[in-house]
DNA sequence: GTCTATAGGTTGATAGAC
DNA sequence: GTCTATCAACCTATAGAC
């Protein structure tokens, strides 16, 4: 009935619970989710595969656990980009920021995929926070809009539209390096924000050529 | 030493074969490759699990052959679109018949990403053959440079860049439906081709305002 | 070619000592 | 809280009859 708080009660930390939701996600991504056992699991966090099963209710609950840590990230996706410079610049950006989110949270969307189960705890998770791609593309299109606002962009572009198209650049330049094992096959990320800043420029500072 | 040649030697058909590599590529479709067993799959064909591993060497063996069966529709991107219609009729059947073909091949890439095995061979067919995004690029961006040789582009643009772009757009589309099990959150197919037809044409033909 | 039956090996999860 | 030891269930793959 006493009133403290400050003090933290009980446990002292410990760390071996989140030494182990590292190590699986260490291993979720470079090995895939077919041969992620609790046994590796616990020998690559050097636990006992026993304490596994204290700190999480079984072997989906910490997959589970992995799962909404992997995806952290997402919610950084929901804040919109600073207007304060060049519009190619803040582009670029965006793009740097989305390709280096995507690298991250793919393997673990991916490994999500594998089991109906955790299929249907990753979108029951999505949808509660209401995240996905669209966010990035309210982000991204919002600045767009307010650069339309100000006469920077043609009052008829669909400016949601190119925010998909950049994003989608972004997400499938991710999959063909992880989910190929290729790279350069693609054009540039820079090429990309480049051609798309110049389209989007022509229609209220271009000087079109007639035929 | 004969040399008989129309008629067939040996083995008629029956079908097994094909209706475990069906099965297969159904189970993986809707329930992942998690507990996509030999049981199962022998039950959903209807044949018992030694005839899996008759037609089969073993399980990787069939995974492969599941995956070059579903992989299959890669070859489709290699083809280039007819120019014998308006640019922005093109570009959508473009993005339809890529939508098409991610759906499909979607989850065959994601269940390679489930084990480092299936991961290599998959990489290693898909280098063997060349095949990957980059044609899809080379497709539609060999198409967009056709475009801009007949005046109908500004020459200063990025095609490829472009092309990317689009083939984005429509990935992504595909992966938030299927991976995120959202829909309709995204800006259509349609805007999308239609802004980006739209920006193409202001370069060469568009009618931009001036600040 | 297709089946049934089973060997051999992994894995998830628990019990109980410390 | 963490460990060792262990069990029951499951899976891949093979042997051998038909």
């Amino acid at each position: 009935m006493s009133t403290e708080i400050p003090k933290r009660r009980g446990r002292p930390p410990s760390g071996q619970r989140e030494a182990i939701l590292r190590s699986t996600l260490e291993l979720l991504r470079d090995r895939g989710i077919a041969k992620l056992t609790t046994r590796e699991i616990a020998r690559h966090a050097g636990v006992s595969e026993a304490s596994v099963y204290y700190h999480f209710s079984d072997r989906a609950g910490l997959l589970q656990a992995v799962f909404e840590e992997g995806l952290q990230p997402l919610s950084l996706l929901a804040q919109p980009p600073n207007p304060d410079s060049d519009r190619a610049e803040v582009l670029a950006r965006a793009a740097q920021t989305l390709s280096q989110f995507f690298d991250e949270v793919l393997p673990v969307l991916i490994a999500a995929q594998s089991d109906p189960e955790l299929q249907a705890a990753l979108t029951a998770y999505i949808s509660e926070r209401d995240l996905g791609p669209h966010r990035g593309v309210a982000a991204i299109g919002g600045y767009l809009r307010a650069q339309q606002a100000a006469g920077e962009i043609d009052p008829s572009v669909d400016v949601d539209a190119a925010a998909l198209m950049l994003i989608g650049a972004c997400f499938i330049r991710v999959v063909e390096r992880q989910l190929m094992g290729q790279a350069g096959r693609l054009p540039e990320l820079e090429r990309v924000v480049i051609t798309l800043d110049g389209l989007l420029g022509a229609g209220a500072r271009g000087s079109p050529e007639s035929r």
